[in-house]
DNA sequence: GCAAAAGTGTTAACTGTACACCCATGT
DNA sequence: ACATGGGTGTACAGTTAACACTTTTGC
C-alpha cells in the first residue's frame, strides 16, 4: 500500500542517530549502571544512559567508545557488544532519533573517577528514566544473565584476581539470586575458565581457612557452554 | 580526540539508514536466502538482500516488513526477528547507510510468487554479494542455528503439519548437518513443542508403516530450553 | 513372507544440584 | 579446643545420543 518506493539517493529521509552505553558493574552487593543526569530538555534533570550521536566517519562502536571515555577511564571497559537498536519514532519526542545500545561491563574493582552529574545507579531500584531508557536496561540485563549461563563473561565483571567466594557473590548479584560457590567453582573449572594463581587470601580475624584465588583463563568473550542440543556427542580430548 | 561533542539539536550529523531481511527457507534440501538482484550502481547487476530506507514515523521492523510485502506474500512470514546493525561508514560505497538487518523464516510449503529480479539463493553456495550482505548472512545463519537448538523456532520453517521425517529434514538442512530423527522426536516432544494432530501420511509405494502427522504447539517464538546452568533446581509439576 | 519406513525401549555418558564431610586458619 | 569459612567427595536427578528392537504398512 504506502505509495512509492522513492528509493533515489538524494531524496531519502535522513535520522539522527546515536549509539548508547548500558555499562553495568557489580559492587557493594548491587549491580549499578552507568548513568548521567540530563542538562537540557526534554527530560531535563532525569536520568540517562550516556549516549551520543555518531559522527561521519565512525562506527557505532566507536562512538560508544568515544561517549564512554568522555566520562569514564575507558581502559576499564573489559566487555562491549551491540545489544539492539529503537526505532521508534516517538522515542525521544524532541527530535526523531535511532538509538543503537551496546552492553558494557566493567570489573567490580574499578572505580572510575566520575563527574558530578554522573552516577552508578543500583538496578534493583532505578528512578525513572529519561526516553526509552530503562527498557533498555531491562534488556542489556536479561542478556547478561543469559551470557553468564554460558560464556565466560564472567571475567569482565569480577576483578582480575579473586576467591571462589568473591567470585560468588559477584555472579549472584549480577544473577539477582542467591549461588552456591561449590558449584560455580566445579562448573566453571570443568568449563575450564578458571585457573590458581598460586596465591591465596588471608582469612578475616575471625578465621577460617585461606581461600584459593583465581584468575580467569581468558579474557575475550567464549561460548563455554554452546548450545548442546542437537548436536552430535563428538568427543574431543 | 575529536574536538566538539557537538550535540546541539540543530546541527547533527544525519545519515540514511535502511532496514534490511535476512529471510530464509527451506526446500529441496536446501537453506536459502530471499535476494534480489541489483538494477544500479553500485553493485548493479550483484545479488542482494532486500532492503530499503526507514520512512518518516516508521520503525525499522515496520520497514522490514513493507521492503519484504513488495517482494513476497508478507502473511508467510513466519517470525521475524531484529539482528543487528551494521555501521562501518564504508559500507555503502555511494553514501554512509547504516543498515539494522532482521531475520525471517518463511515455512517450507510456502513458495510465493517472486519478481523476474528476485530469487532464493542457496545459501551453500552464495555468489559474490554487494555490501556486506553475504556477511550479514552468515551472522543470520549462527541466529537461526543456535535458536533451533534452545527454542522452539523450527514452527516457522515447518509446515503447518508434518511427520517426523520431515521435520527432521527441515532441522538437518537449516542445521547443515545429519540429525536423528528418533532422538528429535524424543527432545521436541518432552518439551512439549509438538502435539499429534491425529492424522497419519500414507506410505510411499515403497511400503513402510504410516507416520503419524504432527503440528507445532504454539507458533510464536518461546525460548524451551532457557540457558540451565547455574539456576536453582526448581521442580515445577 | 519380506522389504521398508516409523516409532519405542534401553543404555551409557555427561551435566549440574544438593549435601555431607574434611581442611586450614585465628583466637 | 573450637569456631569459621574454604574446599572436596559423593549421591542423585535430568538430559541426550546411540542403537537395538518392535510395529505397521505395500508388494
Amino acid at each position: 500500500m504506502p505509495p512509492a518506493q522513492n528509493d533515489r539517493h538524494s531524496q531519502v529521509a535522513r535520522y539522527r542517530h546515536e549509539a548508547l552505553g548500558v555499562v553495568f558493574r557489580v559492587s557493594d552487593h548491587a549491580l549499578s549502571v552507568l548513568c548521567w543526569q540530563r542538562l537540557r530538555e526534554p527530560f531535563e534533570g532525569a536520568w540517562a544512559l550516556p549516549s551520543g550521536p555518531v559522527g561521519p566517519g565512525e562506527t557505532l562502536g566507536a562512538c560508544v567508545a568515544r561517549q564512554l571515555a568522555s566520562r569514564v577511564d575507558i581502559t576499564k571497559i573489559a566487555h562491549l557488544e551491540q545489544l539492539e537498536t529503537r526505532s521508534d519514532p516517538d522515542r525521544d519526542p524532541s527530535q526523531r532519533t535511532i538509538a543503537t545500545a551496546y552492553l558494557g561491563l566493567v570489573p567490580s574493582t574499578a572505580d572510575p573517577h566520575l563527574p558530578k552529574s554522573a552516577n552508578w545507579l543500583n538496578t534493583t531500584h532505578l528512578p525513572a528514566m529519561a526516553f526509552d531508557h530503562a527498557s533498555i536496561v531491562q534488556s542489556a540485563i536479561e542478556r547478561l544473565r543469559s551470557k553468564l549461563s554460558y560464556s565466560n563473561i564472567g571475567f569482565a565483571l569480577a576483578p582480575p584476581e579473586f576467591t571462589i567466594a568473591q567470585l560468588r557473590d559477584i555472579y549472584a548479584t549480577a544473577l539477582g539470586r542467591d549461588i552456591s560457590a561449590t558449584n560455580l567453582q566445579r562448573v566453571l573449572q570443568r568449563r575450564g575458565q578458571l585457573e590458581p594463581t598460586g596465591a591465596t587470601a588471608h582469612p578475616s580475624s575471625a578465621g577460617g581457612r585461606p581461600a584459593a584465588r583465581f584468575r580467569f583463563r581468558h579474557t575475550q568473550l567464549e561460548i563455554t557452554d554452546p548450545f548442546a542440543v542437537l548436536r552430535p556427542a563428538d568427543r574431543q580430548t
